[in-house]
RNA sequence: GCCGCCAUCGUCUAGCCCGGUCAGGACGCCAGGUUUUCAUCCUGGAAAUCAGGGGUUCGAAUCCCCUUGGCGGUACCA
């Protein structure tokens, strides 16, 4: 029987979570969930230099936000209630932050006495040694060695020369040193990617790795694997950036005796140029994308999409979370890197905000409508109608834009004759040579038929219905004027879903302005 | 430099394992249509000599070898 999944994405506080490491946690995420595992959140926190103050916490909510739930790991304080009677603690590093799970610490800060324990283990049983280079000596071997064309590795001196007398002494008199994995000779390290198949590599080329740092800290080698063995991590699922160093990771595995996980290795997110998305490059956090107002099923659904597709003759495109959650297979993962193109997200986005209800749409238009100056002022000018009325006239709206909506930040955005008075060109309202004549006629047409309905029948069938029938077979002389002047503008949504929207008063008032 | 990974339309990709359809789909682009403009929607089109070269074979995007290119790694960063 085998043993319970359990996978886990485990971000660097150094920034924001950007779309690589969406597309990891989501893969993890849908892999645990397709075979009923484990998906959880640790914190490789080993770095204080790069650390960045608040990057916990808005990788947490990031995370949130767009649905990954975990299963154990990483909380913000607020939203561990529904995890039921697991065990639940508050991070000692981190204020706000809560570990839940029965495998903590899951925050490697929190963990530094069990890593240099381990490390201590190592240099006992001779698989790693004491180190107490320093930095200018290394890079001087380094230089050389590059000089004479060989790759710049660790010459071993510590291990060759200093005794385990002097070993001592120098623990003794606190001397900075790090541990370095004693890398075997001449071994072929072989292992099986899920993603890539069999991946080996000569022990030869491999550094003698540092285990713990100067300052006390244990390198990512060592801490990620000491602690995806202590939290039972099955797979290993992480960017291609790792795929060199899995063979170190083996190797502590053996030097440990462990369990050696399964490894899966994405490709690489790529930017326009082909190089490997980097956080520098704006438009990669997935915040920026929240701000942008992309939907996360947009988002999920185009990151999924990268580098993954369902096969088997498929042509499916749109996929929910749930969707993928049952037909996800890690073994249909590209080798090759995607270039992240938002074109489709764009297309995407627009298919899942169509498929919003108009309340649904509504609720998640209001924050970007209360950014628009446009809608400030109408905001204020409307003081006397309730909240109601506000509410009804902006679901108009909406519903006339959500087929031409991109993303939720556009809102109102191309149709802001809806918010504020028009001016325009009187020119405009000309329906091709249309004689002035024949516009005032068509104009006081428009008013006789928008006059007689009533504001109880002022649909937009009802309304296009009244309008074809007096317009005849000459719908632009009727129609092109009445839509200038509802709108003031060359493009805009048809004529009668701008009355619709209007209402009867200020269509007409609209109307008569033209005229005048 | 050294080590590793990768390589099908502009982009995301199907097909490759188990050789044999004009190399299929989607985004984008172009054209036309859908009861005025915009958007939506529909139809059609251009777009990859399957990185290049050599094999194997009656036949190769698919199997083998070489080359080239791209990317990643080569830190007391992850």
């Amino acid at each position: 029987m085998d043993k319970k999944i359990r996978v886990r994405f485990a971000p660097s506080p150094t920034g924001y979570l950007h779309v690589g490491g969406l597309r990891s946690a989501l893969y993890n995420y849908l892999f645990a969930k397709k075979n009923g595992g484990n998906f959880i959140l640790k914190i490789e926190d080993t770095d204080r230099k790069r650390f960045v103050e608040g990057a916990v916490e808005s990788l947490i909510s990031s995370l949130d936000w767009v649905g990954l739930n975990r299963d154990e790991g990483v909380f913000l304080k607020d939203t561990t209630s529904n995890l039921g009677d697991k065990k639940n603690i508050e991070s000692e590093n981190y204020p706000g932050i809560m570990e839940v799970g029965d495998f903590g610490p899951y925050i490697q800060s929190e963990n530094l006495a069990m890593y240099k324990k381990y490390a201590e283990d190592l240099v006992a049983a001779g698989k790693a040694y004491y180190c107490f280079c320093e930095q200018t000596r290394l890079d001087a071997i380094k230089e050389e060695r590059i000089a004479n064309k060989q790759a710049p590795m660790y010459d071993r001196y510590c291990l060759k020369n200093v005794s385990a007398e002097e070993v001592n002494e120098k623990l003794k008199s606190n001397c900075a040193y790090t541990i370095r994995l004693k890398v075997p000779a001449d071994e072929i390290i072989e292992f099986e990617d899920l993603i890539r198949g069999k991946v080996s590599i000569n022990s030869n080329t491999i550094d003698d790795q540092v285990l713990m740092k100067s300052d006390g800290f244990p390198t990512y080698h060592l801490a990620n694997v000491i602690d995806d063995h202590m939290m039972g991590t099955t797979q290993v699922i992480r960017g291609e950036e790792w795929l060199p160093s899995t063979p170190k990771h083996i190797l502590l595995y053996r030097a440990f005796g462990w369990d050696i996980p399964e490894f899966a290795h994405l490709p690489l997110l790529l930017s326009t140029d082909k190089k490997k998305l980097s956080k520098r490059m704006n438009d990669v956090a997935v915040e920026d994308y929240i701000k942008k107002g992309y939907l996360k099923e947009a988002i999920i659904n185009f990151v999924a999409l990268l580098g993954w597709n369902l096969g088997e003759g498929s042509t499916q495109e749109v996929f929910s979370l749930q969707e993928l959650e049952r037909v996800f297979d890690i073994k249909r993962v590209h080798k090759a890197g995607a270039v992240f193109d938002l074109k489709k997200l764009d297309w995407l986005n627009a298919q899942y905000i169509k498929k919003l209800s108009i309340d649904e749409l509504y609720q998640k238009s209001l924050e970007f409508f209360a950014q628009k100056d446009f809608y400030k002022s109408w905001n204020v000018e409307r003081e006397s109608w309730s909240v109601e009325k506000k509410e009804k006239y902006l679901k108009k709206v909406l519903q006339i834009e959500q087929e031409r909506l991109n993303n939720l930040s556009e809102v109102g955005e191309n149709n802001q004759f809806f918010f504020a008075d028009i001016s325009y060109d009187k020119n405009l309202l000309r329906w091709k040579d249309m004689s002035d004549t024949a516009l005032q006629e068509s104009l006081e047409k428009s008013i006789a038929v928008l006059s007689a309905i009533d504001e109880s029948d002022w649909e937009i069938k009802n309304i296009e219905e009244k309008l074809f029938v007096a317009a005849g077979d000459k719908k632009g002389d009727l129609l092109w004027p009445l839509r200038v002047a509802l709108s003031g503008a060359q493009k805009s949504p048809s004529p009668m879903e701008l009355a619709w929207v209007l209402g009867k008063v200020e269509s007409l008032q609209r109307l008569q302005k033209a005229l005048a």
